[in-house]
DNA sequence: CGGTTCCTTGACGCATATCAATCTGTGTGG
DNA sequence: CCACACAGATTGATATGCGTCAAGGAACCG
């Protein structure tokens, strides 16, 4: 096994003990040290240099994609040039496991923003894996789950909402991500690519961010900073409340102002 | 075990001696007869009635539905009454199993389109079973997978594509679904559903069949008819490609006529 | 400094949503 | 069997919001 991975393996083992746990879902939670080095005994550490092409759409997936450090872009093109970004990737994110039990080929473009390091692991050992470990299975299962969910609200957001709904629903996400008692949320991305996420033009998400200035929400360079907590409950739906602590409490601007809206017939 | 179930796992195993297979990953693919009927042991046969609402957002998730007959649609409602359509599922497919094993609360309203029956499955043996057989929770991957890549599709359709390009991609893909060699397809939803799925209006829609009749692709009715076999070829792209017969050689006008406009850097 | 990249702002046009009217098919009751 | 009602689909007229194009500004880097 590479030196790299033994430290990731002795890293990992010791965040477990340490308890330290961000919610979302990882490959690894929950293995058991063996597993554990049998999972990742024919991976490797390899660096990723921002703006290079990792996998390319239509490419047979030969490994699981596990960020360790730096950031990663999955996006589709079209045939006139037109690109949609799928999902926007950091630290412990893990890309390319769905194509591994459907397809074998990627559906997108995977790009790197940020210079890094990936582990990769095999896609045979993955498959493999799943096979014998039923805790890294359900690992999976949680991951795509969450992918699939994601890629719901994106919809959901394109569709049926404004791009100033979208541009709040989004830094909502990542007000909750990122500890819901700062004042202060750093854009992890820069904003053409979030405007692109948000299927909208760099020109409308800018015109989008001077209009949710007006609602106290600020952007200068790439940190938002808000008037106050309560700034962004506008943008709440029932899916970002059940993980708010004032949700369907009176603290709750939005439950108080319009209880029930959604359950209506 | 319910009378009704016993039959469903008869007509299954038949079924399987049988070699049907229709390409779409199923839940029950694969697994042995034992740990088929312990799976199904806690399982029921519901009817469900078109209109009627199955779950709705927010919902805890009780069980994993399987649909044997009529259908069935997936869609969020914003707070303002936009609503937007994620899947819409016939006999055979799966809904909810993603909320099991991230969230435990239901993304999306279930709506029943066409009278039928659905098998339900508790969700906590599905998370049961997962754990104990790996088969099993393969499937599930799978499945996920697939709604995953559905997914990303229907958000690349949205944010790059004119809605006549929405529809004749739509159409392709039911091509390839109810085989490819038929001229005729049947539409499976009413039109104003699908219209939404693609994140358009019902007028446009309207409009959209209108433009594409001129391409060949007429629809009386809810049948579609093609004027040749080539006529969607036009809407292909390398995720449909990859299972269309003639994809890469010289009978595919696509590939013929642009060859590698996908692959530029 | 000058060059590059990214973001912002403005002016404009078009595509799609919206609103409204008509049409088509289907089922219902007399 | 026809008249009626109703839902869904189509068609037309209008409006508007976003994309597009173009220019200017701000930060970064050699």
């Amino acid at each position: 096994m590479e030196k790299a991975i033994e430290i990731f393996v002795e890293d990992l083992l010791r965040r477990r003990k340490a308890h330290r746990d961000d919610g979302i879902p990882s490959l690894f939670d929950g293995l058991s040290e063996p597993n554990l080095q049998t999972l990742l005994f024919s991976s490797h550490v390899v660096e990723i240099e921002a703006g290079k092409e990792i996998i390319a759409q239509g490419d047979d997936v030969a490994y699981v994609f596990h960020i360790l450090g730096g950031s990663v872009k999955t996006q589709r093109f079209s045939s006139d040039g037109k690109e949609s970004t799928i999902r926007m990737l950091g630290a412990g994110e893990t890309f390319m496991e769905d194509s591994v039990f459907f397809g074998y080929k990627s559906p997108v473009h995977a790009i790197a923003v940020k210079s890094g390091r990936m582990l990769i692991i095999p896609a045979e050992t993955v498959q493999r894996r799943a096979l014998t470990d039923p805790q890294f299975a359900c690992n999976l299962l949680k991951i795509l789950s969450r992918h699939y969910k994601n890629a719901i609200h994106q919809i959901d957001s394109i569709v049926a909402k404004s791009p100033v709904e979208r541009l709040g629903y989004y830094f909502l996400k990542l007000h909750m991500e990122q500890g819901s008692d700062s004042m202060e949320i750093a854009l992890p991305f820069q904003k053409s690519t979030i405007a692109n996420h948000l299927g909208i033009t760099p020109e409308t998400f800018s015109r989008a961010l001077a209009q949710i200035k007006k609602m106290g929400i600020d952007v200068e360079q790439d940190k938002l900073s808000l008037r106050d907590a309560y700034a962004l409950c506008h943008f709440c739906d029932l899916d970002i409340g059940q993980s708010c602590p004032h949700f369907n409490t009176e603290r709750c601007h939005l439950c108080a102002d319009e209880k029930g809206r959604y359950r209506q017939a």
